[in-house]
DNA sequence: GCTTTTTGTTAGTTTTACCTAACTATTTTA
DNA sequence: TAAAATAGTTAGGTAAAACTAACAAAAAGC
């Protein structure tokens, strides 16, 4: 029905995955509570939310919040899963989660599927590692009570 | 003499980079090789120029290239030395040059000072990992011996 | 149920960063 | 050295993404 991978902005791409977090936190997502999240004004909330329905992305009752349509809930995922990908990793790397967190969200509209996905390759073994770190400690242990 | 630390936008940021490495790889930066190398038309990199100079970074004399001011190759440095440290970042994650290249570009002017620094941290231990894991081999070779 | 408050939209402006078209100035070359 | 080619600038336009101010609609409170 609609097109099916329309390049969003950096811009609406925050708008959408704001849409979809606030949906999953509080069941709605509200111009208003868009607007505070994004540190933007309504205005540009309005504007950005007439685009992507405009692109299918979403949907709009009066006073009753921002939905996603299927399409959008599947970009928004996009979007959020790079986020958490991205979050993930600077913690990792021991930022602090606040400006991980800030810093992700910079990121994730920019990176190269290549890169990304060399990220995942680092970020897979991370429960793994723990594991591995459990075991070496063990083993020493071990070696300590001989 | 000029303003310490002005925040400069991303674009002037590249433009300003994109001096330095002309003149660094071919002594001169001309506009028309700064459009050709950021893949804009010259007319853009006039303007840019010509703000970048009201800022006192460039200076430029007619037809013989764009100059760097004092104030200008540091900023020009600095972004320049993001730049380098995150392609090599993204290289040791395993990824193309070419790519890591490219993300570098992207990254170098969004990442906060943390993030930066903990890469750098990641970074550090580069050539010091080589020779950590000769030393563990050595350790384990000795205790083999006992 | 009417008024006030809250929420949302519309209209119009600003800034940034790009573009094309047209012009000017310099350098090359015939 | 005059014409042609190259390099650079200026003027004016467009698009994105934000803003303020003013307006409209819905909810809440008395």
């Amino acid at each position: 029905m609609e097109n099916e991978h329309v390049k969003l902005s950096q811009s609406l791409e925050d708008y959408l995955e704001m849409v979809h977090m606030l949906r999953l936190a509080h069941g709605i997502a509200r111009v208003k509570d868009i607007a505070a999240a994004l540190q933007v004004k309504m205005p540009s909330v309005a504007k950005a939310i007439l685009e992507l329905k405009k692109l299918g992305l979403v949907t709009q009752e009066p006073y009753s919040g921002v939905e996603l349509t299927e399409a959008g809930r599947m970009a928004a995922n996009e979007v959020l899963n790079r986020h958490i990908l991205l979050k993930g990793f600077l913690i990792r790397l021991g930022v602090s989660e606040a400006v991980a967190d800030k810093d992700a969200c910079s990121m994730e509209h920019i990176l190269s599927a290549e890169t990304l996905s060399k990220i995942e390759d680092f970020m897979k073994p991370a429960d793994a590692e723990i594991t591995t770190v459990k075991k070496l400690k063990v083993a020493k242990g071990k070696k300590n009570e001989l």
